[in-house]
DNA sequence: CGCGTCACG
DNA sequence: GACGTACGTGACGCGT
């Protein structure tokens, strides 16, 4: 039986794009990353279970889109330039399709210089000729020219409609080989197709109707009566002629698969159940195997993003795999830099990490970069190596900007998506070579958004942790200590097994942490707060901040002074000399020496000579205290600030760049370190003077905004506390509110007071450890607590709620659904439940904390860039304040804009119930911008 | 390398 | 009744 071939072409590019935007559940403000996959998914499904139906496909084929540019650019390179750029939650799903697509076992055909449209074009010909029927998945009206009664109709699935010559004419007014001519003439905004102007649908369909084709209308403009349209068919006929060109369809390139190897042989169950598995999504994965196929009653949404009660407790169990570094390769020549660059396009994916020559990031060179494609399948390119030593000569390998320029368009290629562990760090090391990595998935943020808390995040430790491997260790491969030698005298061999391994290790732990984003509810964080940081944190660090050197050293000076004196007198009172900043002696000192009282010994059976120590014997007059703690104070700002900031200075540019470890602190929050940024002096004068060291560059001043008490407003709006939400609405003093609540009355003491237990409650209150800050007997504070609890039931019902839930989960969320983990909650030691338990109520306010001022950082500099303003730059984050260099003049405009994003942060995600109040000041310096 | 101390939010 | 005495960090100096 000679059943006609029925071949089906499916457009994948353009149903991604719609699926995104029109698809029910996507209509959901927050869009879903893998929301369009799923659509894609279940339509793919729907086409080709209609196998061995009538009018189903026979053979069936997806066709992409190349990133590449076209002929048509060529021709005019205004084509598509109006394009915006696809939403950010849509690009890690373009590398999806493919993976998809290959679930079905359907072949995926895509070409460099051809659109996806010209593809179809060649294959619709080529079938129609071999006496074929087509079916072109699509809506594109572009595509509509293919239309042929009886051998070419489209399907546009997202109506459920066929798209006969019929439907053409109705849309057009003319029959398909005429529709090219009416596109020439009215344009294509989506296209960016020029048209001609004053020239729409109406017009282009009657002149062509009129004179049959765009050629025969330009030669009959003098029968043109209206004046206005005449000009303009004068005026624009080249650029009609040229649109003519832009949308016509290539059809005769040779076909990149022959037309039977598309044959569709049904859906083989196993790479597709496996495909669907790790999507999570679970309802297409219940019709595997089980109706065969049968039921096509269309895609139910959804489910993507369901948060089924996650069963985290526990973590989840390894996976034992098999390291094969003898398959690792050293990429030395160009076609085997192709090849592997070949092979990532192919596969839409790629797992990179950089090896350099320092870790210093802002000053380190590469030394070169390894790509992983699939587990065991990785290489190592190796393009700043230098001999060992100073006999032995360099390796042979590619020049450093051959390799750069093949990457680059990898590397921002949209199609497909780069893996990294930590990518931050080669993010900059990229963005100094002029490449856009994008877009991205970083392992060490996917680990930190899954299992903060409970887990460490290195790369070695995870791949130990998942998969009981060991991986080699830097150490190793480097040395250590004085024999330590920089990465690019590493022999090559060695450096490929290091630098392989890592990538293959980041790719195989990619496969197997990104299904649990959706599995565990927490592809929202991942996705529209920690994953965006890494490209804007990264930016952040690349701009550093200007600090005065001759200041601080002055500065220096000063405090090298006053600590010599401070020294003489400390030996005077205590008697003799010691070090001072021992505290095992100084504790002898004041203890033994000086006989004085009190001396409490701490469980490593030292005296303890801390701040509360001191001021304590401070207050009983005793003069060597107060000279030790003036002497300590002086000595930390010298030797951890005005010492330690000049050393770090860089160089090259003048400026002082911190790291921000996004995976640093449990609650969310970053972590600034060399230098710590984020615990520069402020709340004593002498301190305060360090921060006027950190200066704008000439012509420019600092801003500071910062969100004024963000954590006392989260947990009224949390605990649902009526007092608090209305007082923060009005403006009021918060404190003094909570004193008069407490209290009965306001004065400094009671308002003081309320200060403290106000904070108190952020933090895990305990009645004994209040009564201790407040300076009261315990029953006091239970008092005041009790009071707190009675005034403000909310808050009460807050924590008890926050523990059950832990105790039950073993995690907390925040607003935005960020985890921490508490291992301890349910700790046999008292006091360590007791420690799990305080930092679980605070986790989820500190953390929506983080997670409001991370949103804010990620819409920043495009909210600037809108305003005008991309001279203005973020360049550091202290928690809840942003610093800003702004160009003089420009301080009003900037603050405007700064206000405003940070204000609504939260939207258009939550409406919280109390308004974020941000302060904002500038000045020449931080110190005089607060 | 652990501890104590102290800088910040 | 034991436990330890507020949450989250990072850097420095001392002493081992």
């Amino acid at each position: 039986m000679a059943e006609q071939n029925h071949l089906y072409l499916v457009d994948g590019s353009s149903y991604i794009f719609r699926a995104y935007h029109r698809l029910p559940p996507l209509t959901n403000r927050h869009g879903t990353p893998a929301g369009a996959v799923y659509g894609y998914t279940a339509m793919l499904w729907k086409l080709a279970d209609g196998l061995n139906k009538a009018d189903g496909p026979t053979h069936m084929a997806v066709i992409l889109d190349a990133s590449e540019e076209t002929h048509r650019n060529k021709m005019y390179d205004q084509y598509k330039a109006n394009r915006p750029p696809p939403p950010e939650d849509l690009i890690p799903q373009f590398p999806l399709i493919r993976v998809a697509t290959r679930a079905f076992s359907i072949p995926c055909i895509e070409e460099n210089g051809l659109e996806a449209d010209d593809i179809i074009a060649c294959y619709t010909y080529a079938a129609v000729r071999a006496g074929w029927k087509v079916t072109i998945v699509s809506s594109d009206k572009d595509l509509m020219q293919l239309v042929d009664e009886g051998k070419v109709d489209m399907l546009d699935t997202m109506n459920d409609r066929r798209i006969g010559v019929t439907e053409v004419l109705e849309k057009f007014g003319v029959g398909p080989e005429k529709v090219g001519d009416v596109l020439a003439l009215m344009g294509d905004s989506v296209d960016n197709v020029p048209g001609v102007p004053g020239i729409g649908p109406k017009t282009a369909t009657q002149l062509i109707q009129q004179y049959g084709d765009l050629e025969t209308v330009l030669a009959s403009t003098h029968e043109i009566t209206k004046p206005k349209l005449k000009q303009n068919l004068i005026e624009h006929a080249e650029m009609a002629r040229l649109s003519r060109r832009l949308v016509e369809l290539v059809c005769d390139s040779p076909l990149p698969e022959p037309l039977e190897d598309l044959a569709l042989k049904g859906i083989p169950p196993e790479p597709l159940r496996e495909f669907l598995e790790d999507q999570g999504f679970k309802s297409l994965l219940n019709r595997v195997g089980k109706d065969g196929g049968a039921s096509s009653g269309g895609a139910r949404p959804i489910d993507v993003m369901a948060s089924r009660p996650a069963p985290s407790a526990k973590p989840a169990e390894k996976e034992k795999i098999t390291v094969d570094r003898t398959q690792y390769e050293a990429v030395v020549t160009e076609e085997a830099l192709d090849r592997w660059i070949a092979e990532a396009k192919a596969q839409g994916y790629v797992a990179i990490d950089t090896e350099t020559d320092n870790l210093d990031n802002i000053t380190a060179k590469l030394a070169g970069v390894s790509l992983a494609t699939q587990p065991n399948k990785a290489c190592y390119i190796p393009i700043g190596h230098v001999g060992g030593d100073l006999l032995s000569d360099a390796p042979k390998q590619l020049p450093a900007d051959l390799v750069l320029g093949k990457l680059k368009p990898l590397f921002e290629d949209p199609a497909v998506l780069k893996i990294a562990h930590n990518l931050k760090y080669d993010w900059v090391m990229f963005a100094k070579a002029g490449i856009d990595v994008a877009p991205y998935d970083d392992t060490l943020v996917m680990s930190f958004d899954l299992d903060a808390g409970r887990s460490n995040h290195g790369l070695d430790e995870l791949a130990q942790a998942h998969f009981e491997h060991e991986c080699i260790s830097f150490k190793s491969v480097c040395g250590v200590g004085a024999k330590q030698i920089s990465f690019d005298k590493v022999p090559l061999d060695a450096a490929t097994e290091y630098a392989a391994e890592d990538a293959d290790i980041c790719l195989r732990l990619w496969l197997r942490l990104k299904p649990r984003l959706t599995e565990e509810g927490l592809t929202r964080v991942y996705q529209m707060v920690d994953r965006p940081l890494v490209a804007t944190v990264g930016k952040m660090e690349r701009r550093g901040i200007k600090v005065d050197r001759d200041y601080l050293a002055k500065l220096s000076g000063t405090f090298a002074t006053e600590i010599a004196a401070l020294e003489q007198r400390v030996y005077e009172a205590a008697n003799g000399p010691f070090t001072i900043g021992s505290p095992q002696q100084l504790g002898q000192v004041l203890f033994d020496r000086l006989g004085l009282q009190g001396g409490r010994k701490g469980k490593s059976g030292q005296y303890s000579t801390d701040v509360n120590e001191l001021e304590r014997l401070a207050g009983e007059g005793v003069d060597v205290a107060r000279l030790v703690l003036d002497w300590r104070q002086l000595t930390k700002l010298k030797s951890t600030y005005t010492d330690a900031l000049q050393a770090q200075i860089n160089a090259q540019t003048k400026r002082v760049h911190t790291s921000y470890s996004l995976s640093g602190a449990q609650t969310g929050r970053l972590a600034s370190t060399e230098p710590n940024l984020q615990n520069i002096p402020i709340r004593t004068e002498i301190g305060r003077q360090i921060r006027d060291a950190f200066v704008a560059e000439p012509g420019h001043v600092l801003m500071s905004a910062d969100y004024s008490q963000i954590e006392l407003r989260l947990a009224a709006h949390m605990a649902d506390v009526p007092q608090l939400k209305e007082a923060f609405a009005k403006g009021e003093d918060i404190h003094a509110m909570t004193a008069e609540e407490l209290f009965g009355t306001v004065d400094r003491d009671t308002r003081g007071k309320a200060k403290t237990v106000n904070f108190a409650i952020l933090y895990g209150i305990s009645s004994w450890g209040l009564a201790g800050r407040l300076g009261v007997p315990k029953d006091e504070g239970k008092a005041i607590i009790d009071r707190y609890f009675t005034r403000f039931p909310g808050i009460r019902a807050y924590i008890d709620e926050t523990l059950a839930f832990v105790r039950e989960n073993g995690f907390t969320r925040t607003l935005f659904g960020r985890k921490t983990h508490f291992p301890n909650i349910r700790a046999p030691n008292p006091s360590f439940r007791a420690g799990a338990e305080r930092a679980a109520i605070n986790a989820p306010i500190q953390g929506t904390s983080a997670d409001l001022i991370k949103r804010a950082m990620n819409r920043m500099d495009d909210a600037l860039l809108e305003a005008g303003l991309d001279d203005v730059r973020m360049l550091l984050q202290v928690h809840d304040e942003l610093v800003f260099e702004v160009p003089e003049g420009k301080e009003e405009a900037a603050a405007s804009v700064v206000r405003k994003v940070m204000a609504n942060a939260a939207e258009p995600a939550l409406k919280l119930d109390v308004p974020l109040d941000v302060e904002v000041g500038w000045g020449p310096n931080w110190g005089a911008a607060h």
